[in-house]
RNA sequence: GCCGGUGUGGCGAAAUGGCAGACGCACAGGACUUAAAAUCCUGGGACCUUAACAAGUCGUGUCGGUUCGAGUCCGACCACCGGCACCA
């Protein structure tokens, strides 16, 4: 690495700006009624009203013991210069950071340590929140919000308390308070009404295997293992029912899927969410179970299946239900029995891994049984087979091996009879088929194509009362508790009731926020019982009641945190009702005319994929359950989200500690500088693309603001500058008053080729601010510097609004800059946004380029108001476009005015 | 297997259907310098031809199509990256 001379002071300034934007708070927004002091350079724009809105959201970032690494500020980059670009162009920007701090990392070194995680969390904030600031980003310090702070988290409780007081309404298809719920007319007593209530609830308690690892001893999230193993230490997961809390947000997948259609979205983004919730539409059938002689009859008479194929009834020839389905103990002949529990036990034994991806070979046992299929009386036999899984539908399948691929497969194996019930189109086989083609041997829907026959045969079934019309969603009720320390506790106690039966109950909202126990020991207990269920004392209420022992996930925070933002020091409510209404968008006073609509939500939220179907799914969820309540003004909370796309190490490898590839920013901005880092953050490429990082490539933005700097600055006095700081002891940031002028800078009127230049550069940027395409903005910016390199004047005026056009990127430089020149008291950062005039881009003479048969011929001059008949004459004339011609007849000549002249000739 | 994205110089990349390679990196040559660094200037897709200038041919993953004209639009395919994956 070149580590010389300087390009220009930018310790010095970068400092110098910081410092200044701290001590005056320049950056920070405003809500609507606060008294904005009125020197702040806001109330100096905006003179006492409240400007449009405009907010722009990071995901906040997980503050790990590592620090920041070069991926986490591309976003940030890129937030900050829109965010800036919007203040300029006079609107009210929300820009805040926060700390997403509760989590596993900070609990397992607190395992190993004995140390609080409150004081490692405290440690690592301190340490991102430098790192951040060194930086240069305009966010209002102010709100900044800790996840884990229980000013923050006593809402987290309270959005977590409207869950449990609330249910789905289906037939107003919202949530509602739970004292709505109506009570079915044979539930009498207190107790029985109390349990339906709790089944209906938004936050419910149930029954669920989890991942249980017993060397880390916690329970871990899905994402959470790989593999069969913990993502952490690679210790093995084993599945164990327990007692979990769960939020219903099955109830909301209709709605998750159908707003996906009214927000701005990535569409790969979509796409996924889509796939996650997993909607299908089809049908559940009943299926009779034949009676065996000899035995009695089972205590369910059927077994329902979903299909989404009904049409192909008439080719069910067998049943599957998973080896763990509620019925298959009583399905089972005593001849199978043993066949069918050593099956049950080999499939449990077997991994998620070993069950879905390594699973190639089908397997599965007869049952002893058989089913009635209710379109033809056939009887079919019921065999349990670990493809068919029972989280999904019903846990059971009607088999139609001859257009299905897995029963096609199965029904092979086992010898089952494979019966052709759908004719593939002309020139396609019918035996394993599975697109839409005409039904055959199938009774009353023989003849129809397959989307008829769906139709009447789910008709026949409904009348017959032998199945329905069913939507089935992939998506699962959300796992909501884990067995660990450093989390939210939930506002929740047990009671016993007058038959001795546990059942939970709602702290008060007065309870909130409820704070963890202080222990010494964070470490599970061997049972597998939550960490805070050793703090005795605080578990045992003096009533005889018992706290909650688990504790939130971290999506909890995250779900709402762009929410406390809006009004991060309310300690009577999450946020404002008006101020929410002005920052979501809905508000009258939120601004915003025909000219500048203002949109509802976050208007811009940028953030990396890996949240896709987890944080950004919650964060719906949660806002659209509120949203029903009546808390929230939007049934979406972010309205534009854009994916920065991944940097990758300089050997075009994923950034790993393992690989040694990983860059730190400490080392790029102790060598370039914050607006340099800035700079080549955007300048790599389009910011949603993934893309090697490359420190050359940061030296090539450096020389570009070196550049800019020698043509503000004096070369002389920068000799003396360099000499004064080189003898100095302490480096002040005082030393760069010393520097003068370039002497070329004068108030003087630009030429015209000058304004050209100017305004081609403000065009481009201005599009590219619109568009986020950072990297050709900065690439105009550099052409105009090129430029305006070899001009013998410089006009002050042209250069305060390139300076305007640089802030955005390279605030630091470009504040210090327009300082020097002393245009205005009011800092860059609140100057209006330069203007671009159309009429100063006008040439009198324009070049084309001649084309025959679509291949450059020459280059001609033209006069800019030449009418197409002229062009196509000077086209003509010229020498090279004759010889190319040569001879042959010409069939058209296409004119584009301005563009092109294109000669055919045959 | 399914869904999404991306394929352009040595490299990062740019191009509302209209001069492919802007801008930058790396590289080469020159100026300045005792020298180096820094800075400034110049060059540059490949091939062919030329002493040189100039001219010519090919060129945006592959094959085809639409068009006066295609990196861009349409169809088929290939490769890489990301996500999901026995979801009936």
């Amino acid at each position: 690495m070149s580590s010389g001379r300087k390009q220009y002071p930018f310790d010095l300034i970068e400092a110098k700006w910081q410092k200044i934007w701290d001590e005056q708070q320049t950056f920070r927004a405003w809500n609507p009624g606060e008294a904005v002091p009125p020197q702040h350079p806001f109330a100096q724009r905006h003179q006492g009203a409240l400007p449009p809105k405009f907010y722009i959201l990071d995901m906040f970032p997980y503050p790990s013991g590592a620090g920041l690494h070069v991926g986490h500020p591309e976003g940030y980059t890129a937030t900050d210069i829109l965010a800036r670009y919007k203040r300029m162009q006079g609107y009210n920007v929300l820009h805040p950071m926060g700390w997403d701090a509760f989590g596993l990392p900070a609990e397992q070194y607190a395992i190993r340590t004995g140390q609080h995680p409150r004081k490692t969390t405290e440690a690592n904030i301190a340490t991102f929140k430098r790192q951040i600031q060194s930086l240069g980003f305009s966010y209002d310090w102010t709100r900044e919000i800790d996840t884990t702070d229980p000013k923050y988290f006593k809402w987290s409780q309270w959005i977590f308390l409207q869950l449990y007081n609330s249910w789905f309404n289906p037939a107003t298809n919202k949530a509602e308070p739970i004292s709505t719920l109506h009570y079915p007319p044979h539930l009498t007593t207190d107790e029985e009404k109390r349990d339906y209530r709790d089944s209906k609830r938004l936050a419910y308690v149930a029954e669920t295997p989890v991942n249980w690892c017993p060397e880390l001893g916690t329970v871990l999230a899905n994402e959470e293992v790989v593999d069969g193993k913990s993502e952490v230490g690679g210790f093995p997961v084993v599945r164990k029912p327990m007692r979990q809390w769960m939020l219903r947000i099955t109830a909301y997948a209709e709605k998750l899927l159908n707003d996906l259609d009214t927000i701005n979205w990535p569409d790969s983004l979509k796409e996924m969410q889509r796939n996650w919730i997993g909607r299908s539409e089809g049908a559940e059938v009943h299926f009779e179970i034949a009676p065996e002689v000899g035995r009695a009859l089972p205590s369910a008479p059927r077994i329902t299946v979903f299909t989404t194929r009904p049409d192909t009834l008439f080719g069910a020839t067998y049943m599957v239900l998973s080896p763990e389905h509620k019925l298959v103990a009583e399905l089972t002949t005593s001849a199978q029995r043993t066949a069918v529990e050593d099956y049950q036990k080999f499939a449990a034994s077997k991994s998620d891994l070993e069950r879905t991806e390594l699973a190639k070979e089908k397997t599965g046992v007869f049952t002893g049984s058989y089913a009635i299929n209710p379109v033809n009386n056939e009887r079919i036999p019921i065999w349990i087979a670990d493809y068919v899984l029972s989280t999904y539908g019903t846990g059971a399948i009607m088999a139609v091996p001859a257009h299905d691929e897995r029963d096609l497969e199965f029904a092979r194996k086992f010898n089952l009879p494979i019966k052709v019930v759908v004719q593939a189109p002309p020139g396609e086989e019918s035996l394993g088929f599975i697109g839409n083609g005409t039904s055959i041997e199938s009774g009353p829907i023989t003849g129809l194509p397959t989307s008829e026959a769906k139709k009447k045969i789910t008709a026949w079934l409904e009348e017959k009362s032998l199945g329905r019309k069913t939507i089935n969603y992939k998506l699962r009720d959300w796992l909501f508790s884990r067995q660990r320390y450093w989390g939210e506790p939930f506002p929740i106690i047990w009671k016993r009731d007058s038959r001795g039966n546990l059942y939970h109950e709602a702290l008060p909202e007065s309870a909130l926020p409820v704070l963890p126990p202080d222990l010494t020991d964070f470490k599970p207990t061997a049972t597998g019982e939550p960490p805070l269920a050793r703090a005795k004392d605080w578990v045992n209420l003096p009533d005889g009641s018992l706290r909650e022992t688990n504790t939130m996930p971290q999506w909890a925070g995250s779900c709402w945190y762009y929410l406390r933002y809006l009004d991060p020091a309310n300690d009577q409510t999450f946020a404002d009702k008006s101020t929410e209404q002005y920052w979501m968008g809905t508000a009258p006073n939120a601004g915003g005319d025909s000219k500048t609509p203002v949109k509802p939500g976050v208007d811009l939220y940028v953030g990396g994929t890996e949240h896709a179907v987890l944080h950004l799914l919650y964060a719906r969820f949660w806002h659209k359950v509120i949203f029903d309540l009546g808390h929230v003004s939007t049934a979406e909370p972010f309205f534009r989200l854009v994916n920065q796309g991944l940097i990758l190490g300089e050997d075009g490898q994923k950034m790993s500690k393992s690989r040694g590839n990983v860059v730190n920013p400490d080392d790029i901005l102790r060598e370039f500088g914050a607006d340099a880092f800035r700079l080549y953050e955007m300048f790599m490429g389009p910011l949603e693309m993934v893309k090697p990082w490359n420190t050359k490539g940061v030296e090539g933005v450096y020389r570009f603001l070196g550049r800019v700097w020698r043509l503000f600055i004096d070369e002389k006095s920068q000799v003396d500058f360099e000499q004064t700081l080189s003898t100095a002891s302490t480096p002040s940031a005082a030393l760069l008053d010393g520097l003068r002028l370039n002497p070329k800078i004068q108030d003087l009127q630009p030429s015209a080729a000058q304004l050209k230049v100017l305004h081609t550069a403000i065009k481009k940027v201005t599009d590219d601010m619109e568009n986020l395409g950072f990297n050709t903005a900065i690439s105009a910016l550099m052409i105009f510097i090129n430029e305006a390199m070899t001009w013998e004047t410089l006009p002050k005026s042209v250069l305060i609004d390139f300076l305007k056009l640089l802030q955005p990127l390279a605030p630091h430089v470009a504040e210090e800059l327009h300082l020097k020149l002393a245009a205005s008291t009011t800092p860059l950062a609140y100057q209006p946004w330069p203007k671009f005039d159309p009429a100063l881009l006008v040439e009198s003479t324009i070049e084309l380029p001649v084309q025959v048969n679509g291949k450059l011929r020459d280059l001609i001059k033209v006069p800019a108001d030449a009418s197409n008949t002229d062009v196509e004459k000077l086209a003509l004339a010229s020498e090279k476009v004759k010889a190319a011609i040569d001879g042959k007849t010409i069939k058209k000549v296409i004119v584009v005015p301005k563009k092109i002249v294109n000669i055919a000739v045959g």
